[in-house]
DNA sequence: TTAATTATCTACTCTTGGTTAAGTGAATAA
DNA sequence: TTATTCACTTAACCAAGAGTAGATAATTAA
């Protein structure tokens, strides 16, 4: 009966899945709710409705944990990015508008699928604090991945500016800009959802404002 | 002998104000250094070179340490909001780019004065985590200022847009907007400056490149 | 049915960090 | 000199929270 040893194994290995599936989201829903620090293991445990130890038979540490959740995101995110560059390679984009308009895209486009995980990129990038938190590990695989976007972005940007798209302005403070721009919107629009929920909506909209202006600015076409 | 009563009563209160000066101190160079959260009592009290309890002399709380530090930042912000106000009152502006270089101004003057500071408003304004963590009377001192500070550069922008400074943009959006942008491009540069030391120097370089961006975008002269 | 394996839980441990109680010692007053 | 005050310290308390040891229940193999 090798046949039937086997089925039960794959239905095994699919439990540990789902229970692992079941982890992650309610990791998912608790972290980008309350930011790394703020969140516990037992809350999580609550949410996934099961003890603490058992998400210790799944992850080694909370910062495992978190950096689960981070890096399918942050890869999404170079992905994007990486769409871009190709575009721009194959002479795809008549003008600038809508270069800059398929960057503030790559940003946003997750955050229109699941609301939540613009946070992820919040509470991922901006708190240098966060940062210092994670395992020496972790830290790395994490830095090395928003190296290679922050390179990334200055090469799309460095090559549109060759192409014409967009004005020639110095890549690393451009890159920076929009870098900044973006998170720190989503921050400010946060924290006004924090205080008054319903707010959130807001959002898109201070966005594609924000995109218009930077449009403006840098946009030659 | 009243009078060396009073001497030594003076000489206590030097004292008493020279403690108290000497924990802020060292309680902002915490701070500031490492965020509210990572911060611990016992480091302020190491650093200021007294035993923990003796912070709790002079401060009820972590809380209330903190806020200490930040009213004064924050009202130092209020008052060049109301500065460029009174200015653009009196009709002092004549281009649209001098009033986007005050507004930036108001931002970075404090950074150049004592970089230190711009963190304030970092940890500050930024971490919606943060707010969260303060105590009910202190959050309700903070949020107020914070919605007096927002309220008067939405006034500001406004009544630029009026006097055909700027383009006649959503206040409530290009305000969000300008502080994502600053508060946001201090934090990128925090993260590098925190992974290699040095670069704090492009801050300055940085934000004046933000601020010819938004020049551009919505400046009409 | 029974032994072995596996997943999960209950009930801890251990550390960190804010806060406090109680006492010490120097300066001041009488 | 002696009592008092006041700043300050030592040595805790206590809650929160990450992580673990050992018991327990369920499932599978024989």
């Amino acid at each position: 009966m090798h046949k039937h040893r086997e089925a039960i194994q794959n239905r095994k290995k699919r439990e540990k899945d789902q229970r692992i599936e079941g982890i992650l989201s309610a990791a998912k829903k608790v972290f980008f709710s309350k930011g790394y620090q703020k969140t516990t293991m037992d809350e999580i445990a609550f949410e996934a409705e099961i003890s603490k130890p058992t998400i210790y038979q799944y992850f080694r540490t909370k910062d495992e944990l978190y950096s689960a959740l981070m890096l399918p995101f942050l890869e999404e995110f170079g992905r994007s990015f990486e769409a871009i560059a190709a575009r721009l390679e194959g002479k795809g984009y008549k003008r600038g508008r809508a270069f800059v308009k398929d960057i503030f895209r790559a940003f946003t486009r997750s955050y229109e699928a699941a609301p939540d995980s613009l946070r992820v990129a919040n509470t991922f990038f901006q708190h240098a604090d966060l940062i210092g938190e994670l395992s020496e590990s972790t830290r790395a695989v994490i830095s090395e991945r928003g190296r290679r976007d922050f390179e990334l972005a200055r090469q799309v940007l460095r090559s549109a500016a060759a192409r014409g798209l967009i004005r020639n302005k110095d890549p690393y403070a451009l890159s920076d800009i929009i870098w900044g721009m973006l998170l720190g919107i989503t921050q400010v629009m946060d924290m006004k959802a924090a205080k008054q929920p319903g707010r959130a909506a807001f959002l898109k909209t201070t966005l594609s404002e924000a995109e218009k202006i930077l449009a403006d600015a840098i946009a030659l076409s």
